[in-house]
This record gives C-alpha cells, sequence and structure tokens, in this order.
DNA sequence: GGCTCTTGTCATGAT
DNA sequence: TGATCATGACAAGAG
C-alpha cells in the first residue's frame, strides 16, 4: 500500500510539476517516455542487457539529469525528445475543430439510421462485442476519465478551441447518454476522431476542411457505426464487466473501438486464437500490461494518477484542436485530484493488484530465473521472451545479463510487499524489468527470516516449493550469509542503494563479521554484473573488429582490382602513344630529307602544349662504372 | 584426461 | 576517502 502511494505520488508530483513548468503546450509524452521508460521496458522486456540501471537510480532523475552517461535509458530518452521534436518541426496536421463537429454530427446521424444493424451485430457477436466493451471499457476506464474532463472543462468554460466544436457536441450526445458517472460517449468519440487523425496522418490527408468525399464520409460512417454500438453498450460495459472476460475475445477483438483499440486487439487476436480461455485471460491481462496504456494493471492508477493516461489523451489529440483543452483538463484534473485521492487511487490498486489472478502476475514473473534461459522481457514481452530463450547467459543486443536481478523478479510478490524497507519498492521494479540470472536459482527465495530492524518477519516461502527448495543449489554468498543469519538476500544486497545498505550496516547491530561478509556480497555482486558487461562489451569489440577487417579486406580487394585495372589501361595507352610516336616521326624529315629515326629521337610535349622532337637522351654509358658503385654500396651495407 | 567455454572472483587502477 | 566501475588474470565447473 505504502509502495504502491508512494510510487504513485512522486510521480503524481514531479508530473504536476513538470505540467505547470511547461506551459500550455505540454509535451507530455515526451516526458513520459523518458521518466516511464523503465516502465515501458516492464512491459516490452528487453532492458538493457548488461548495463545496471536500477529503478530507484531512474526514479530520481526525472529529466535526464544525474544518469550514468552511458545509461541506454538516457539515449532512450533524448532520442524520444529528439524524434518529437523533428515531428514537431515537419509539423503534423491539426485538424479543425469544425472536423471533429462534423465527426461528431455523423456519429449522431448514424446513431439514428444504423441503430438496428448495430444492435443485430451486437447479438450476433455479443460475447464479442462484450469482451470489446471490456476492452472498451477498459481503455474507458483510463481515458474516459480523462476525456470527461477534457471535454467537459472547456464546455463548461465556453471556451477555448473546441467550445464551439467537438467538445460541445460531444458533450451534449454525451449528457444525453450517459449522464452520471463515465460520460464515454465523448470519450470513445474523441478516440475516434484522434483514430480518424491517425488514419488521416497514414493517408497523407493534410486539410480536411473541406467537405470529405463519398467514400470518406462513407468510411467513416462504417467507422462511427461500430462507434454507435459501443456507446450504447459503453454504459453497461463501463458498469464493469470484468466476469465477461471469460467470454469469447476472439470476437471481441474483430470489433476494433478505434485504432488504438485495434492496435491493440490485433495484435492480441494473434497471439490469442490458438490459446483456450484460460490463456486467453492471461493474454486478456498480459494485453493491458502490453498496450499503449501501462496503467492498464491498474485501473485504480489510472483512474487516480492518470499520468500514463494522460499520455494515452494527449496521443489521441496530438496537436490537434482538443489538444488546448486537453491541457486545460489535464491541469484541472490534477487539482482536481488532489492528494486525497490517492487514498482511493491506492485502494482500488490494490484492490486490483490482488484481485488479479496470482497465475497471471505468476506470469508476469514467470522467468523464475531457474535456469539461465530465462528471459529478459517476461510475458510481457512475448517477443523477447521468445527471442531471448537461449541457453546461453548472453542474449542478443537488447538483451544481457543483470546478475541477480532475476532473483528479484523470483521473489514472490507477497513477500515483496511484506518488506517494509523503503528500498523494497525499487527491487519490485527492477524485478520486473531485470530479467537475467547468472545465480543459483536459491537464492530465488530467500529463507524465512526475521528482520531484526522494524521486527519486520519475512513471509515464508510459497507452498509450490515443496520439500526440494532446500536442495536447490545455493550460492556461496548465499550460503555464508544463512551461516551468519544476515536477514538480506544476496540480490537485496547487491541492489539496494547504497544509502540503505549503509544505514543497514549501520542500523541493524550487525557484527563486523556479518558488515565484512554483507560488504563482500555486494562487492562480488556488484563486481559480477561489472564482469558480465565487460565480457559483453568485449564481445561485442571482437565482432566490431571483425567486421571492421572484413570490410577492409573488402576494400584492399577492391583497391587491388583497381589497381591491376589502371595498371592494364597505362600499359595500352603507352602502346599508342609509342604507335603515335613513331607514325609521327616517320612522316617528318631531317635535314637531309631523310625520315627520323625513332630510336633517335622523340616527341616531347612541352609546358604549353606544343609538340616538339628530341633527340632520344640515351643514359650515361658508364654502366659498368654504375655496377661498380652499386656493389660498393652493397659491400658497405654488407 | 585434456581442451574449451562459461562464470565467478580477486586485484588493481580509474572515475 | 569510499563506492563504483572496468578489466586482466585466475580458478572452478561443465560439456
Amino acid at each position: 500500500m505504502q509502495i504502491a502511494k508512494k510510487y504513485l505520488t512522486e510521480g503524481l508530483i514531479q508530473l504536476t510539476i513538470l505540467l505547470s513548468l511547461i506551459g500550455v503546450r505540454v509535451d507530455i509524452d515526451s516526458y513520459l517516455s523518458g521518466y516511464y521508460s523503465p516502465l515501458i521496458e516492464i512491459n516490452l522486456g528487453p532492458s538493457s542487457a548488461y548495463t545496471q540501471t536500477p529503478f530507484h537510480s531512474l526514479r530520481d532523475n526525472l529529466d535526464g539529469y544525474s544518469v550514468h552517461p552511458k545509461c541506454p535509458e538516457l539515449d532512450y530518452f533524448f532520442a524520444s525528445r529528439r524524434l518529437l521534436d523533428e515531428v514537431r518541426n515537419l509539423g503534423s496536421p491539426r485538424f479543425p475543430t469544425q472536423l471533429n463537429a462534423w465527426l461528431v454530427h455523423q456519429v449522431s446521424a448514424t446513431d439514428k439510421a444504423d441503430c438496428g444493424p448495430s444492435t443485430s451485430n451486437n447479438t450476433d457477436t455479443s460475447s464479442g462485442l462484450e469482451s470489446s466493451g471490456d476492452e472498451a471499457s477498459r481503455d474507458s476506464e483510463h481515458l474516459l476519465d480523462r476525456g470527461q474532463d477534457v471535454c467537459q472543462t472547456p464546455a463548461e468554460r465556453g471556451q477555448g478551441p473546441c467550445n464551439a466544436g467537438a467538445c460541445g457536441a460531444l458533450k451534449e450526445e454525451s449528457d444525453a447518454k450517459v449522464k452520471e458517472e463515465e460520460e464515454p460517449a465523448p470519450l470513445t468519440q474523441l478516440a475516434h476522431s484522434s483514430t480518424l487523425e491517425h488514419e488521416s496522418l497514414l493517408e497523407g490527408i493534410t486539410s480536411l476542411n473541406i467537405p470529405p468525399s463519398i467514400d470518406i464520409d462513407q468510411h467513416w460512417s462504417n467507422l462511427l457505426s461500430l462507434s454507435v454500438t459501443d456507446l450504447d453498450d459503453l454504459d453497461s460495459l463501463v458498469s464493469g464487466r470484468v466476469s465477461d472476460i471469460d467470454s469469447d475475445i476472439t470476437s471481441a477483438i474483430s470489433q476494433d473501438v478505434s485504432l488504438h483499440d485495434a492496435m491493440v486487439t490485433n495484435s492480441v487476436s494473434e497471439r490469442a486464437e490458438p490459446r483456450p480461455d484460460t490463456q486467453q485471460r492471461r493474454i486478456l491481462f498480459r494485453m493491458e500490461s502490453t498496450s499503449s496504456s501501462h496503467s492498464d494493471v491498474s485501473p485504480g492508477m489510472a483512474l487516480g494518477l492518470a499520468a500514463l493516461p494522460f499520455a494515452s489523451v494527449c496521443n489521441l489529440t496530438g496537436n490537434g484542436a482538443l489538444g488546448g483543452c486537453l491541457d486545460e483538463a489535464v491541469f484541472e484534473q490534477i487539482n482536481q485530484l488532489g492528494l486525497e485521492g490517492l487514498d482511493t487511487m491506492d485502494t482500488q490498486l490494490m484492490d486490483c493488484l490482488e484481485g488479479i489472478d496470482p497465475q497471471v502476475l505468476e506470469d508476469l514473473d514467470s522467468d523464475s530465473g531457474l535456469s539461465l534461459e530465462s528471459s529478459s522481457g517476461g510475458p510481457v514481452s512475448p517477443g523477447s521472451s521468445e527471442m531471448s530463450s537461449s541457453s546461453s547467459s548472453y542474449c542478443e543486443d537488447e538483451c544481457g545479463a543483470t546478475g541477480y536481478s532475476s532473483e528479484v523478479e523470483s521473489v514472490p510478490p507477497k513477500s515483496i510487499t511484506d518488506y517494509t524497507t523503503s528500498w523494497a519498492p525499487i527491487d519490485l521494479s527492477e524485478s520486473v524489468w531485470h530479467d537475467h540470472s547468472y545465480s543459483s536459482p536459491a537464492l530465488f527465495h530467500p529463507p524465512p527470516v526475521t528482520f531484526p530492524h522494524k521486527g519486520i518477519k519475512e513471509e515464508p516461502l510459497s507452498d509450490d516449493e515443496g520439500p526440494f527448495s532446500d536442495e536447490r543449489e545455493m550460492s556461496r554468498d548465499e550460503l555464508r550469509a544463512r551461516a551468519m543469519f544476515i536477514p538480506f538476500s544476496v540480490l537485496q544486497i547487491v541492489n539496494m542503494p547504497v544509502e540503505e545498505f549503509l544505514e543497514v550496516l549501520d542500523g541493524q547491530g550487525f557484527s563486523p563479521e556479518q558488515v565484512t561478509l554483507l560488504r563482500d556480497i555486494r562487492r562480488r555482486g556488484k563486481n559480477k554484473l561489472a564482469a558480465q558487461n565487460c565480457r559483453k562489451r568485449k564481445l561485442d569489440a571482437i565482432t566490431g573488429l571483425q567486421e571492421e577487417v572484413e570490410r577492409l579486406h573488402a576494400q584492399r580487394d577492391r583497391l587491388l582490382r583497381e589497381k591491376h585495372l589502371t595498371a592494364k589501361t597505362m600499359g595500352a595507352v603507352g602502346q599508342q602513344i609509342k604507335q603515335l610516336t613513331r607514325d609521327v616521326l616517320a612522316r617528318l624529315r631531317d635535314d637531309s630529307g631523310q625520315p627520323l629515326n625513332p630510336e633517335r629521337f622523340t616527341l616531347q610535349c612541352g609546358a604549353n602544349g606544343r609538340v616538339v622532337v628530341q633527340p632520344v637522351r640515351r643514359p650515361a654509358v658508364s654502366t659498368s662504372t654504375g655496377n661498380k658503385t652499386d656493389k660498393r654500396k652493397k659491400e658497405k651495407k654488407q
């Protein structure tokens, strides 16, 4: 509880500061992409392979400051910012408010006209739509809140870029349908409008002030007809259809709510189709964690902090006309949230975490690290998990080893939450996005010990450990720590911040032997990681040098070929010159009227371009003298 | 049993 | 000055 609260509070505060500092134009996505890069790596899997980037270090380095210059996340941060700036410099097409208003009217018209087919479609794929609604509801749960505020705020104010456009009309329709809680319609339409924007971007449509053509109109109508169905179902969907997860998800996936959802559902459908329902459910959770809204795992987080949903909303709107009201809505929402909202947020978050199937949580940490084949990304990153299933500890470029990291993730979440040390959440975070094991499996389940500090007792191991848990191989350091009654695992000792480590050394009443062992364990653990990094770099350097050698070989061969070709050409040209010289001299006559002997005369081209006949300068006759001098020189050398 | 590869560890210098 | 990192060297284990 405190962990989540602390984490979310930090995120909220920092995000609020950022928003307030930036001003009207909020580049939330850039900040989020930088700040939440660890989270992205959590979900996407491949983390910086051999670079030890503890989560706490990134947590405290929001804007790229104080980050290790070699930290790849820093490169990612600046790269993201640079790319974003470049995109902005290109001038992305902005959709006028009039377009959004037109879309809204189309929605309403389509709503009335296509109500029957939509409902029939709904009945045909009722389960699917319910599941689709589940997806929509999940997104709506995260997005609608923001969407509500986003559109409601400018509409109420009657000002801003969307006062007479989309937001106003959106609010009217949404008021007609859903009045009280979520108002999903505006947001869905927002999502649709953003979807249209995305598609328009893809189609190169830069200006839509002109009424769209019939094809586009029909296209929009088809798209919006789906939205009507969704709008009809949204109130019931938002009311909570978590139990409907059991329904057929694949059919739901076919009902793309928006481009955003389509991207998510398609990716899910490809994976989910051959799987049984249970796996589909699991995938559904995975999808929630892998979708663009990272807070899907914890709706409470989405409802409360809304940090990542901010990114979603901003991404949906982009530079569109709704951006202004979104910015204002973001500020207003933050103001409305307050810190008291964190309580409910924590409750929701923890309820959600508790409500999740433990198997799902286990899947999130399915890389038990019991072998070196542990994947880097875990189940949340299927691609990486499949890719990194190598027996070698060194994975591809994107993945690698972080030593004890996998030990962290193998620690049962329950026990992790029981750690109330201040660095415990850091380990929890690392447990998600570090995923490689170089240590013995026994470290994954530290023995139940009583923490001398704070009187906290570590939870005993779970039931699945069985009688073989003690038989697992333990590292020497782990054995030493056990023998010395050190209530920390090697992983914890290595990964805890130095400040916490020093506090532990000072405040836990350890004996000098224990302190020495703790320091040794920490030193060895970090050195182990360093050695792995070093070896990885060495291999990379070797690979790079080999490639360089191959490149240089190819260059040498090419130059040799050019040399031979040039020599051949020069020989041919020389022969031609000799032949021409003979011809010219044969046509010339000396004083006696005889043709010039080519062996005694030659043609020389002067600097001014004039060709003159010169007698051949034969080398000095004193060849024997030269030979003698050469011989003398050779003798001197010898 | 020797060889090779991988990995952990130590020592040492640099940051 | 201590912590951390980088790296060469060595040893142990596995195939």
